[in-house]
DNA sequence: AAAAAATGAATGAACGTTCATTTTTTATAT
DNA sequence: ATATAAAAAATGAACGTTCATTCATTTTTT
C-alpha cells in the first residue's frame, strides 16, 4: 500500500468530491461548499489546494486524462502488430470506463461541455498520441481506413461515453461479451475493407 | 413566410438566447439576467412564457428534439429498403448538425450532463423510434449486426457529435466527401458482414 | 375603458472567496 | 522522553456579489 501524506488524502478527498458532485448534479449544482462538506473540509481549506473552483475543475480533468492515459497504454507496445495494438488499448479504454466510472462520466461531461478551459482541454488531448501514431503506422501498412484521426477517435473510442451513459441509466447491462461485440463494430468501421 | 404572433417571436427569441449562452458558456453561466438581456426582453418576461430555469431548459430540450426528429425523418419512408433508408436517415442527421449547429451543439450538452430532467430525457429519446424501428427490420433481414439499438445509435449517430465538437473548435473541415466518408464508416460498422 | 402583456426594481437565498483566528505539525532545547 | 516555540495547515464566520424569482406599476392591445 502506498504511503500517503494528510495533504494528499485531503486533495484526494476534494477531487472525488468534486467528480461525484459534478456528474450526479451537474457543473452549476456543484457549489464550493459542498464539495468542501463531502470531502470533510472546510470551504477555506479547497484554497490551500486550488487557486479558484476553475482552477479545481481543471486540475480534475487534467489528472484524470493522465490516469485514463495511463491505464489505455497499460499492456502496449509499439512493437505490436497494429491490430494487435488497437484491441489491447480499445480494451483497455473499455476496461478504464467500466471500472472508473465516475472518472469516465466526468471526463465525458467535460469533453462536451465548455466548463474546461480551451488550454486545459488541448493539454489533455496530447495524452492520446500513441493511439493516433498507431492509426498512422496502420494507414501506412494499408490496414486502417485514410481518414484523420477525429473520424477514427469518433468512431471507436467515443461511442463508449454513449454506452457508458446508457449503462449508467440501467437502459443496457455490460458484460464481456457485450465489450466484445462492441469492439469489432469499432475494428469493423475503421479496417480497410478489401 | 410563416405568420408568426408578437408571443410567439418573443418565445423564439428566449429559446435562442438560451441555446447561444449555455453552448458557449454552459448553464452554470446562462443567468436568466443575461438571457433575458440577449432576447431584448425583461428578466421578468421569461416567467409568462416559463415556469422557472428549469422548466426553460427542459422546454428548449424537448423543442431541439422534435425539430431534430423531423428534419431526420423529412425523406424517409418506412416502404424504403433498409440500406436505402438508413443513408437517408442519417445523411438528414448530419445535415441538422451541419446547418443546426447551435440546436445540435445544445442537444450533446444535454445528453452528456444532468442538466435536463430524466423525465425530459425520456421524452426525448422517443422520437427516434422510427430508425430503430428500421434497423430492428435491417436485422430481421440478417443486413444489421444482431446487437441493441444502443450499440448501433452508439456507432452510427453518436460519433457525429464528436465530429461537429472538432469542426466547432476548427480542428477539422467538414465537406460534402468527409460525410460521405463518415456515411461509410457508419454503415461498415452495423452492417453485417457476410 | 377594460384586459392582457411586459416591465424592472426589489428580495432573499446562495454563491465563490477571504482572512483573522485556531489547531496541528515540526523543529529545537532541555 | 518532555517541554516549548516557531511554522504550517486548517478553520468557518463574514463579505460582497450574483443569482432566480416576484410583484406593484406601466405599457400595449383589445
Amino acid at each position: 500500500m502506498e504511503q500517503l501524506s494528510k495533504s494528499e488524502i485531503k486533495r484526494n478527498a476534494l477531487i472525488k468530491a468534486t467528480i461525484c458532485l459534478v456528474i450526479n448534479n451537474g457543473f452549476h449544482a456543484a457549489p464550493m461548499s459542498k464539495i468542501a462538506k463531502m470531502a470533510n473540509v472546510s470551504p477555506g481549506t479547497i484554497y490551500l489546494y486550488f487557486e479558484n473552483k476553475q482552477d479545481l475543475i481543471n486540475k480534475v480533468y487534467l489528472e484524470i486524462k493522465a490516469s485514463f492515459a495511463k491505464h489505455a497504454f497499460k499492456n502496449y507496445d509499439p512493437s505490436m502488430e497494429v491490430r494487435e495494438g488497437f484491441e489491447n488499448i480499445w480494451k483497455q479504454i473499455a476496461d478504464f470506463k467500466l471500472v472508473q466510472v465516475e472518472e469516465a462520466l466526468f471526463l465525458s461531461q467535460c469533453d462536451n461541455t465548455p466548463m474546461i478551459d480551451e488550454e486545459s482541454k488541448k493539454e489533455g488531448i496530447k495524452h492520446l498520441q500513441p493511439l493516433i501514431d498507431l492509426w498512422k503506422r496502420g494507414q501506412e501498412e494499408g490496414i486502417i481506413k485514410e481518414c484523420c484521426h477525429y473520424v477514427l477517435y469518433a468512431y471507436t473510442v467515443y461511442p463508449l461515453a454513449f454506452l457508458m451513459n446508457a449503462k449508467q441509466n440501467k437502459e443496457i447491462n455490460i458484460n464481456k461479451k457485450y465489450i466484445q461485440d462492441a469492439y469489432l463494430l469499432a475494428w469493423d468501421s475503421i479496417k480497410q475493407s478489401k
